[in-house]
DNA sequence: AATTACCTTCCTACTAGTAGGTAGTCAAAA
DNA sequence: TTTTGACTACCTACTAGTAGGAAGGTAATT
Protein backbone atom coordinates (compact mmCIF):
# COMPACT_ATOMS: atom_id res chain seq x y z
CA UNK A 1 0.00 0.00 0.00
CA UNK A 2 2.96 2.19 0.57
CA UNK A 3 3.01 2.88 -4.03
CA UNK A 4 -0.18 4.78 -2.88
CA UNK A 5 1.29 8.55 -3.25
CA UNK A 6 -1.06 11.42 -2.41
CA UNK A 7 -2.35 13.91 -5.60
CA UNK A 8 0.17 16.61 -3.41
CA UNK A 9 3.08 14.49 -4.19
CA UNK A 10 2.30 13.48 -7.93
CA UNK A 11 1.80 16.99 -8.44
CA UNK A 12 5.12 17.66 -7.12
CA UNK A 13 6.89 14.55 -8.52
CA UNK A 14 5.42 16.30 -11.65
CA UNK A 15 6.68 19.61 -11.51
CA UNK A 16 9.71 18.56 -10.31
CA UNK A 17 10.86 16.38 -13.44
CA UNK A 18 9.29 19.63 -15.66
CA UNK A 19 11.38 22.18 -14.15
CA UNK A 20 14.71 20.02 -14.31
CA UNK A 21 13.93 19.94 -18.03
CA UNK A 22 12.82 23.57 -18.33
CA UNK A 23 13.27 26.03 -15.24
CA UNK A 24 11.01 27.47 -13.43
CA UNK A 25 9.28 29.17 -16.13
CA UNK A 26 9.76 25.93 -18.03
CA UNK A 27 6.19 24.58 -17.14
CA UNK A 28 2.77 25.69 -16.25
CA UNK A 29 -0.46 24.59 -14.17
CA UNK A 30 -1.71 23.12 -17.78
CA UNK A 31 1.28 20.94 -17.83
CA UNK A 32 1.12 19.50 -14.90
CA UNK A 33 -2.68 18.56 -14.98
CA UNK A 34 -2.74 17.46 -18.27
CA UNK A 35 0.09 14.76 -16.62
CA UNK A 36 -1.63 13.76 -13.86
CA UNK A 37 -5.40 13.98 -15.39
CA UNK A 38 -6.52 16.43 -12.62
CA UNK A 39 -8.12 19.90 -13.68
CA UNK A 40 -5.68 22.80 -13.25
CA UNK A 41 -8.13 24.56 -10.43
CA UNK A 42 -7.26 21.34 -8.31
CA UNK A 43 -3.89 21.95 -8.44
CA UNK A 44 -4.51 25.33 -7.23
CA UNK A 45 -6.48 24.09 -4.74
CA UNK A 46 -3.37 22.13 -3.11
CA UNK A 47 -0.56 24.86 -4.05
CA UNK A 48 -2.47 28.23 -4.41
CA UNK A 49 0.37 30.07 -6.50
CA UNK A 50 3.38 28.86 -8.86
CA UNK A 51 5.32 30.63 -5.97
CA UNK A 52 3.91 28.23 -3.09
CA UNK A 53 4.30 25.16 -5.45
CA UNK A 54 8.27 25.69 -5.97
CA UNK A 55 8.64 26.46 -2.17
CA UNK A 56 7.03 23.03 -1.41
CA UNK A 57 8.79 21.30 -3.81
CA UNK A 58 12.53 22.89 -3.18
CA UNK A 59 11.51 21.94 0.82
CA UNK A 60 10.85 18.52 -0.50
CA UNK A 61 13.80 18.21 -2.62
CA UNK A 62 16.46 19.59 0.29
CA UNK A 63 14.41 17.13 2.89
CA UNK A 64 15.42 14.40 0.42
CA UNK A 65 18.96 15.34 -0.17
CA UNK A 66 19.32 16.10 3.66
CA UNK A 67 18.52 12.70 4.66
CA UNK A 68 20.88 11.53 2.02
CA UNK A 69 23.88 13.00 2.51
CA UNK A 70 23.46 12.08 6.34
CA UNK A 71 22.88 8.38 5.54
CA UNK A 72 26.02 9.00 3.36
CA UNK A 73 27.56 10.32 6.15
CA UNK A 74 26.82 6.93 8.91
CA UNK A 75 27.06 4.35 6.37
CA UNK A 76 29.71 4.86 3.87
CA UNK A 77 32.93 3.94 5.46
CA UNK A 78 35.46 6.72 5.01
CA UNK A 79 35.29 10.32 3.83
CA UNK A 80 36.93 9.35 0.05
CA UNK A 81 33.76 6.82 -0.03
CA UNK A 82 31.53 9.08 0.93
CA UNK A 83 31.93 11.39 -1.96
CA UNK A 84 32.33 8.11 -4.06
CA UNK A 85 29.04 7.40 -3.49
CA UNK A 86 27.37 10.58 -3.79
CA UNK A 87 29.04 10.70 -6.77
CA UNK A 88 27.55 7.25 -7.85
CA UNK A 89 23.97 8.48 -6.33
CA UNK A 90 23.89 11.11 -9.17
CA UNK A 91 25.95 9.05 -11.81
CA UNK A 92 22.40 6.94 -11.82
CA UNK A 93 20.24 9.73 -11.76
CA UNK A 94 21.81 10.91 -15.13
CA UNK A 95 21.95 7.83 -16.79
CA UNK A 96 18.56 6.21 -15.79
CA UNK A 97 17.05 10.12 -16.59
CA UNK A 98 15.28 10.00 -13.45
CA UNK A 99 16.88 12.90 -11.91
CA UNK A 100 19.56 14.27 -15.17
CA UNK A 101 19.92 17.32 -13.23
CA UNK A 102 19.74 18.75 -9.74
CA UNK A 103 16.34 20.59 -9.18
CA UNK A 104 18.49 23.50 -7.14
CA UNK A 105 21.20 23.71 -9.75
CA UNK A 106 18.57 24.11 -12.68
CA UNK A 107 16.83 27.34 -10.01
CA UNK A 108 20.07 28.72 -9.28
CA UNK A 109 20.47 29.59 -12.87
CA UNK A 110 17.49 31.24 -13.21
CA UNK A 111 18.52 33.20 -9.30
CA UNK A 112 17.61 36.96 -10.54
CA UNK A 113 14.00 36.14 -11.57
CA UNK A 114 12.48 33.30 -8.78
CA UNK A 115 10.37 34.85 -6.13
CA UNK A 116 11.83 35.73 -3.08
CA UNK A 117 10.34 32.84 -1.31
CA UNK A 118 12.40 30.46 -3.67
CA UNK A 119 15.14 32.02 -4.37
CA UNK A 120 15.82 32.03 -0.43
CA UNK A 121 15.23 28.35 -0.37
CA UNK A 122 17.71 27.58 -3.13
CA UNK A 123 20.44 29.67 -1.53
CA UNK A 124 19.95 27.55 1.21
CA UNK A 125 20.33 24.01 -0.32
CA UNK A 126 23.51 25.04 -1.54
CA UNK A 127 24.86 26.64 1.80
CA UNK A 128 23.78 22.78 3.37
CA UNK A 129 25.63 20.37 -0.07
CA UNK A 130 28.79 22.87 0.48
CA UNK A 131 28.62 22.54 4.20
CA UNK A 132 28.27 18.77 4.26
CA UNK A 133 31.40 18.24 1.51
CA UNK A 134 33.45 20.48 3.24
CA UNK A 135 32.90 18.60 6.95
CA UNK A 136 33.19 15.25 4.53
CA UNK A 137 36.59 17.50 3.72
CA UNK A 138 37.46 18.12 6.95
CA UNK A 139 37.11 14.45 8.26
CA UNK A 140 39.14 13.30 5.43
CA UNK A 141 42.09 15.35 6.48
CA UNK A 142 42.18 14.68 10.02
CA UNK A 143 42.10 10.92 9.41
CA UNK A 144 45.48 11.92 6.83
CA UNK A 145 43.05 10.77 4.11
CA UNK A 146 42.87 13.68 2.16
CA UNK A 147 45.75 16.39 1.23
CA UNK A 148 44.29 19.60 0.63
CA UNK A 149 45.59 22.43 -0.85
CA UNK A 150 43.11 25.15 0.55
CA UNK A 151 40.60 25.41 3.42
CA UNK A 152 38.36 22.32 3.34
CA UNK A 153 35.24 25.11 2.69
CA UNK A 154 37.09 26.22 -0.05
CA UNK A 155 37.75 23.30 -1.26
CA UNK A 156 33.98 22.49 -1.11
CA UNK A 157 33.03 24.97 -3.04
CA UNK A 158 35.17 23.79 -6.06
CA UNK A 159 34.36 20.43 -6.06
CA UNK A 160 30.55 21.70 -5.63
CA UNK A 161 31.14 23.89 -8.83
CA UNK A 162 32.53 20.52 -10.44
CA UNK A 163 29.64 18.67 -9.97
CA UNK A 164 27.00 21.49 -11.10
CA UNK A 165 29.37 21.95 -14.24
CA UNK A 166 29.86 18.17 -14.90
CA UNK A 167 25.78 17.85 -14.91
CA UNK A 168 25.59 20.76 -17.30
CA UNK A 169 28.03 19.43 -19.58
CA UNK A 170 26.79 15.53 -19.61
CA UNK A 171 23.45 17.58 -20.73
CA UNK A 172 25.28 19.63 -23.25
CA UNK A 173 26.71 16.65 -24.70
CA UNK A 174 23.68 14.47 -23.83
CA UNK A 175 26.60 11.81 -22.86
CA UNK A 176 25.77 10.83 -19.25
CA UNK A 177 29.45 9.49 -18.89
CA UNK A 178 30.53 12.90 -18.81
CA UNK A 179 29.90 13.26 -15.50
CA UNK A 180 31.63 10.77 -14.03
CA UNK A 181 34.51 11.62 -16.19
CA UNK A 182 34.64 15.18 -14.85
CA UNK A 183 34.08 14.56 -11.53
CA UNK A 184 35.96 11.34 -10.50
CA UNK A 185 39.48 12.82 -11.38
CA UNK A 186 38.30 15.90 -9.19
CA UNK A 187 37.54 13.82 -6.29
CA UNK A 188 40.79 11.23 -6.95
CA UNK A 189 43.07 14.27 -6.88
CA UNK A 190 41.99 15.21 -2.77
CA UNK A 191 43.68 11.64 -1.98
CA UNK A 192 46.48 12.14 0.00
CA UNK A 193 49.86 10.75 -2.18
CA UNK A 194 50.80 8.46 1.12
CA UNK A 195 47.81 5.99 0.96
CA UNK B 1 29.41 57.06 -35.36
CA UNK B 2 30.24 53.46 -34.64
CA UNK B 3 28.12 53.68 -31.11
CA UNK B 4 25.22 53.80 -34.24
CA UNK B 5 23.74 49.78 -33.45
CA UNK B 6 21.13 48.92 -35.59
CA UNK B 7 17.83 47.96 -34.43
CA UNK B 8 18.53 44.58 -34.95
CA UNK B 9 21.50 44.53 -32.84
CA UNK B 10 19.80 46.24 -29.96
CA UNK B 11 16.82 43.84 -30.19
CA UNK B 12 20.39 40.76 -29.90
CA UNK B 13 21.26 43.26 -27.05
CA UNK B 14 18.45 43.20 -25.25
CA UNK B 15 17.33 39.66 -25.60
CA UNK B 16 21.19 38.45 -24.83
CA UNK B 17 20.85 40.13 -21.14
CA UNK B 18 16.76 38.70 -21.00
CA UNK B 19 17.87 35.35 -21.86
CA UNK B 20 21.23 35.39 -19.36
CA UNK B 21 19.13 36.55 -16.48
CA UNK B 22 15.84 33.77 -17.38
CA UNK B 23 16.69 31.51 -20.23
CA UNK B 24 14.91 31.05 -23.10
CA UNK B 25 11.18 30.72 -21.53
CA UNK B 26 12.22 33.62 -19.36
CA UNK B 27 11.68 36.62 -21.64
CA UNK B 28 9.76 37.59 -24.82
CA UNK B 29 9.08 39.61 -27.77
CA UNK B 30 7.10 42.36 -25.81
CA UNK B 31 9.88 42.44 -22.94
CA UNK B 32 12.62 43.32 -25.64
CA UNK B 33 9.57 45.69 -27.06
CA UNK B 34 9.33 47.89 -23.99
CA UNK B 35 12.72 47.85 -23.59
CA UNK B 36 13.50 49.65 -27.07
CA UNK B 37 10.97 51.34 -27.29
CA UNK B 38 9.63 49.65 -30.75
CA UNK B 39 6.49 47.57 -31.38
CA UNK B 40 6.26 43.72 -30.80
CA UNK B 41 5.66 43.42 -34.83
CA UNK B 42 8.67 45.26 -35.63
CA UNK B 43 10.75 42.77 -34.03
CA UNK B 44 9.14 39.80 -36.00
CA UNK B 45 10.22 42.07 -38.96
CA UNK B 46 13.71 41.27 -38.10
CA UNK B 47 13.11 37.93 -36.50
CA UNK B 48 10.16 35.77 -37.66
CA UNK B 49 9.93 33.64 -34.87
CA UNK B 50 11.48 33.37 -31.45
CA UNK B 51 13.63 30.07 -32.35
CA UNK B 52 15.32 32.61 -35.22
CA UNK B 53 16.04 35.45 -32.59
CA UNK B 54 17.97 33.24 -30.88
CA UNK B 55 19.44 31.43 -33.06
CA UNK B 56 21.06 34.73 -34.60
CA UNK B 57 21.97 35.80 -30.88
CA UNK B 58 24.03 32.01 -30.10
CA UNK B 59 25.49 32.67 -34.14
CA UNK B 60 26.54 36.43 -32.76
CA UNK B 61 27.52 35.41 -29.54
CA UNK B 62 29.56 32.26 -30.73
CA UNK B 63 31.40 34.97 -33.65
CA UNK B 64 32.63 37.18 -30.60
CA UNK B 65 33.79 34.38 -28.67
CA UNK B 66 35.70 32.42 -31.25
CA UNK B 67 37.20 35.97 -32.12
CA UNK B 68 38.03 36.90 -28.07
CA UNK B 69 39.54 33.43 -27.98
CA UNK B 70 41.52 33.66 -31.06
CA UNK B 71 42.94 37.42 -29.82
CA UNK B 72 43.74 35.86 -26.43
CA UNK B 73 46.14 32.80 -28.03
CA UNK B 74 47.98 35.69 -30.47
CA UNK B 75 48.04 38.39 -27.15
CA UNK B 76 48.84 36.49 -24.16
CA UNK B 77 52.45 35.30 -24.21
CA UNK B 78 52.20 31.56 -22.52
CA UNK B 79 49.28 29.05 -22.54
CA UNK B 80 49.40 29.97 -18.53
CA UNK B 81 48.86 33.42 -19.10
CA UNK B 82 45.86 32.95 -21.68
CA UNK B 83 43.70 30.88 -18.92
CA UNK B 84 44.63 33.29 -16.79
CA UNK B 85 42.96 36.26 -19.50
CA UNK B 86 40.07 33.98 -20.21
CA UNK B 87 39.13 34.10 -16.08
CA UNK B 88 39.61 37.62 -15.82
CA UNK B 89 37.68 38.75 -18.75
CA UNK B 90 34.69 36.52 -17.29
CA UNK B 91 35.71 38.09 -13.82
CA UNK B 92 35.28 41.64 -15.19
CA UNK B 93 31.85 40.31 -17.05
CA UNK B 94 30.44 38.83 -13.77
CA UNK B 95 31.76 41.73 -11.28
CA UNK B 96 29.86 44.86 -13.50
CA UNK B 97 27.32 42.45 -14.13
CA UNK B 98 27.45 43.54 -17.88
CA UNK B 99 27.36 39.64 -18.79
CA UNK B 100 26.76 37.65 -15.36
CA UNK B 101 26.65 34.17 -17.28
CA UNK B 102 27.51 32.44 -20.49
CA UNK B 103 24.40 32.71 -22.69
CA UNK B 104 25.41 29.09 -24.14
CA UNK B 105 25.50 27.80 -20.27
CA UNK B 106 22.30 29.21 -19.71
CA UNK B 107 21.06 27.73 -22.87
CA UNK B 108 22.66 24.73 -22.26
CA UNK B 109 20.72 23.93 -18.78
CA UNK B 110 17.11 23.84 -20.86
CA UNK B 111 18.57 21.85 -23.71
CA UNK B 112 15.93 19.39 -23.37
CA UNK B 113 13.36 22.31 -24.65
CA UNK B 114 14.94 24.11 -26.97
CA UNK B 115 14.41 24.14 -30.48
CA UNK B 116 17.14 21.62 -32.59
CA UNK B 117 18.29 24.92 -34.80
CA UNK B 118 19.21 26.33 -31.08
CA UNK B 119 20.26 23.34 -29.38
CA UNK B 120 22.67 22.36 -31.81
CA UNK B 121 24.43 25.80 -31.94
CA UNK B 122 24.56 25.23 -28.34
CA UNK B 123 26.35 22.42 -28.50
CA UNK B 124 28.61 24.06 -31.07
CA UNK B 125 29.75 26.47 -28.66
CA UNK B 126 30.60 23.54 -26.08
CA UNK B 127 32.65 21.91 -28.40
CA UNK B 128 34.33 25.32 -29.52
CA UNK B 129 35.35 26.11 -26.05
CA UNK B 130 36.77 22.76 -25.10
CA UNK B 131 38.51 22.47 -28.37
CA UNK B 132 40.09 25.83 -27.35
CA UNK B 133 41.08 24.78 -23.49
CA UNK B 134 42.32 21.44 -24.67
CA UNK B 135 44.91 23.19 -27.52
CA UNK B 136 46.00 25.52 -24.71
CA UNK B 137 46.77 23.44 -22.57
CA UNK B 138 48.23 21.25 -24.89
CA UNK B 139 50.53 23.94 -25.90
CA UNK B 140 51.26 24.03 -21.93
CA UNK B 141 52.60 20.56 -21.79
CA UNK B 142 54.45 20.97 -24.87
CA UNK B 143 56.17 23.88 -23.49
CA UNK B 144 56.69 22.38 -20.21
CA UNK B 145 54.92 24.63 -18.39
CA UNK B 146 51.97 22.47 -17.39
CA UNK B 147 51.73 18.82 -15.66
CA UNK B 148 48.51 17.05 -16.86
CA UNK B 149 47.23 13.93 -14.76
CA UNK B 150 44.91 13.21 -18.06
CA UNK B 151 44.79 13.76 -21.80
CA UNK B 152 44.45 17.50 -22.68
CA UNK B 153 40.82 16.84 -24.16
CA UNK B 154 39.84 15.50 -20.30
CA UNK B 155 41.29 18.23 -18.83
CA UNK B 156 39.72 20.98 -20.46
CA UNK B 157 36.05 19.10 -20.04
CA UNK B 158 37.25 19.35 -16.28
CA UNK B 159 38.45 23.59 -16.69
CA UNK B 160 35.23 23.79 -18.63
CA UNK B 161 33.09 22.55 -16.18
CA UNK B 162 34.30 24.28 -13.27
CA UNK B 163 34.30 27.73 -15.29
CA UNK B 164 30.24 26.87 -16.31
CA UNK B 165 29.99 25.58 -12.20
CA UNK B 166 31.82 28.68 -10.70
CA UNK B 167 29.04 31.06 -12.33
CA UNK B 168 26.50 29.38 -11.10
CA UNK B 169 27.83 28.94 -7.34
CA UNK B 170 28.75 32.88 -7.91
CA UNK B 171 24.84 33.72 -9.02
CA UNK B 172 23.11 30.94 -6.38
CA UNK B 173 25.10 32.82 -3.84
CA UNK B 174 25.05 36.77 -5.37
CA UNK B 175 29.12 36.72 -5.01
CA UNK B 176 30.58 37.52 -8.25
CA UNK B 177 34.12 36.75 -5.70
CA UNK B 178 33.37 33.07 -5.75
CA UNK B 179 34.20 33.02 -9.61
CA UNK B 180 37.92 33.31 -9.43
CA UNK B 181 38.32 31.48 -5.77
CA UNK B 182 37.11 28.20 -7.46
CA UNK B 183 38.58 28.70 -10.81
CA UNK B 184 41.81 29.98 -10.02
CA UNK B 185 43.11 26.85 -8.25
CA UNK B 186 42.52 24.82 -10.97
CA UNK B 187 44.36 26.94 -13.15
CA UNK B 188 47.25 26.75 -10.59
CA UNK B 189 46.78 23.00 -10.01
CA UNK B 190 47.74 22.51 -13.83
CA UNK B 191 51.28 24.47 -13.33
CA UNK B 192 54.21 21.82 -13.75
CA UNK B 193 56.14 22.39 -10.20
CA UNK B 194 59.41 22.85 -12.34
CA UNK B 195 58.60 26.64 -12.86
C1' DA C 1 -30.14 6.89 14.45
C1' DA C 2 -30.66 10.95 12.20
C1' DT C 3 -29.23 15.61 11.76
C1' DT C 4 -26.12 19.14 11.59
C1' DA C 5 -21.98 21.16 10.47
C1' DC C 6 -17.52 21.15 8.72
C1' DC C 7 -13.55 19.72 5.86
C1' DT C 8 -11.23 17.90 1.87
C1' DT C 9 -10.85 17.22 -2.83
C1' DC C 10 -12.11 17.83 -7.06
C1' DC C 11 -14.95 19.90 -10.59
C1' DT C 12 -16.93 23.47 -14.36
C1' DA C 13 -16.68 27.92 -15.78
C1' DC C 14 -14.65 32.03 -15.82
C1' DT C 15 -11.31 36.23 -15.72
C1' DA C 16 -7.55 39.47 -17.03
C1' DG C 17 -3.42 39.39 -19.01
C1' DT C 18 0.41 37.56 -21.91
C1' DA C 19 2.38 34.37 -25.44
C1' DG C 20 4.09 34.10 -30.24
C1' DG C 21 2.65 35.36 -34.60
C1' DT C 22 -0.02 37.53 -38.83
C1' DA C 23 -2.16 40.96 -42.19
C1' DG C 24 -2.06 45.03 -44.15
C1' DT C 25 -0.57 50.02 -44.19
C1' DC C 26 2.67 53.66 -44.85
C1' DA C 27 6.81 56.76 -45.16
C1' DA C 28 11.38 57.19 -46.19
C1' DA C 29 15.49 55.50 -48.21
C1' DA C 30 18.12 52.83 -52.07
C1' DT D 1 10.44 51.98 -57.70
C1' DT D 2 11.29 48.53 -55.07
C1' DT D 3 12.90 47.60 -50.47
C1' DT D 4 13.26 48.47 -45.72
C1' DG D 5 11.64 49.19 -41.26
C1' DA D 6 8.40 50.74 -38.77
C1' DC D 7 3.35 51.00 -37.62
C1' DT D 8 -1.86 49.70 -36.14
C1' DA D 9 -4.78 46.21 -35.41
C1' DC D 10 -5.73 41.81 -34.73
C1' DC D 11 -5.69 36.52 -33.83
C1' DT D 12 -5.42 32.17 -31.34
C1' DA D 13 -3.54 29.78 -27.69
C1' DC D 14 -2.01 29.80 -23.28
C1' DT D 15 -0.84 32.01 -18.55
C1' DA D 16 -1.79 32.17 -13.49
C1' DG D 17 -5.44 32.63 -10.75
C1' DT D 18 -10.62 32.95 -8.99
C1' DA D 19 -15.62 31.87 -8.01
C1' DG D 20 -18.74 28.74 -6.74
C1' DG D 21 -20.41 24.32 -6.30
C1' DA D 22 -20.82 18.95 -6.03
C1' DA D 23 -19.37 14.72 -3.77
C1' DG D 24 -17.65 12.42 -0.07
C1' DG D 25 -15.89 11.69 4.64
C1' DT D 26 -15.76 12.91 9.69
C1' DA D 27 -17.53 14.15 13.90
C1' DA D 28 -20.16 16.19 17.22
C1' DT D 29 -25.28 17.31 18.29
C1' DT D 30 -29.88 16.18 18.70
Amino acid sequence: MKSMASTSEKILDIAQSLIVTGGYNGFSYADISAAIGIRKASIHHHFPTKADLVSALVDRYRRQAEAGLTFLREQASSPAEQLQSYMNYWQTCIRDASLPFCVCAMLASEMQMLPEEVASRVRAHFHGLAGWLASVLQAGVEQGLFRLDKRPEEEAQVLMASLHGAMLSARAFSDPGLFVAIVAPQIARLRSPDC
